[in-house]
DNA sequence: ATATCTGCAAAGACTTTGCATGAGA
DNA sequence: TCTCATGCAAAGTCTTTGCAGATAT
């Protein structure tokens, strides 16, 4: 059973080491951290989580850790128009969890969905395919996002939804 | 002929002014920009470009005019994840043009791709209404975008592609 | 004539970098 | 022991804001 070696079921010190990265304490917290929430979370957000247990961890340390997940394509990292970054893992090697998002242009809420996912990824993997084979590009992720109105700001909102 | 007012085939001009807005020579030489070009522009890009024939239209005025573009949904922004925005024009009138991107996460190139378009504009549009109903959002735009490594890239990159 | 738009400069927000200290293998 | 990671502070980059003058209708 190749796990159970840092802490919580994957084996993120494996990944980590096998990666020539060490895993430590700052890096483990945040992993957990991200794997609690259901939210999106920005780095600062991230930080503010972590700094309730471990008030020596910087924010600093957050977006290098960030960005050393990102890399191993552990997290990935989005852009809801907000101006700042958001952060999630990316479950990517059990398939469930996959999702995408819905994106309230007026009051930038994020609502997640599982539904017609499926065919959506069916309909991925066939385009991914027929993409690499075209452009000769490696396909290692995809974005799918729609953008509007929340039911709330639908109310609101006048015909520009602004 | 409801059209030929400002100046080029669209009714700019009627269009600003129906949202209250004033189409004046910033907002024209913007629109222009971004009408030439093929590529994916940042703020300062068309900035540089105004410049070059208006060279007393600022950078500031780029981006308020590109926000309330965007506004009016006539130019969609983009993050490919290089820390500054990319503006296209919709065109979403004219169905031609749509397109989706391949991004390549190691020299940031950007690929348009209109080939498997009309599939998955088949099924998003079937997901846009299923997710409209379900979630009573009022979708008015998606965004799909492939990350990976592009023909160079892959050649030159290790294993994890950075 | 008046509300909107523009340009410059300054401010703001998020993210990255430099460097000495501390921790992991 | 030696390399990698961390934290603080400072710097960097893109973007937004304030305000007086210019412009469009």
């Amino acid at each position: 059973m190749p796990r159970g070696d840092g802490k919580g079921p994957p084996g993120w010190k494996g990944r980590f080491r096998g990666c020539g990265h060490r895993f430590t304490i700052p890096r483990q917290a945040i992993i957990e951290t991200l794997e609690k929430t259901s939210e999106h979370l920005s780095a600062e957000d991230i930080y503010l989580k972590v700094h309730k247990q471990y008030p020596n961890i910087g924010l600093t340390t957050v977006y290098r850790t960030l960005e050393v997940l990102a890399q191993m394509r552990l997290v990935f990292k989005f852009d809801f128009g907000d101006g700042r970054a958001r952060y999630e893992l990316s479950h990517s090697d059990s398939k469930k969890d996959h999702h995408h998002h819905l994106v309230c242009t007026s009051c930038n809420r994020i609502i997640d969905y599982t539904d017609f996912i499926d065919e959506e990824v069916e309909l991925l993997n066939k385009t991914e395919k027929a993409l690499s084979k075209k452009f000769n590009f490696k396909i290692s992720n995809h974005l799918i996002q729609f953008y509007g109105l929340c039911e709330k700001c639908k109310k609101t909102a006048g015909p520009l939804g602004g």
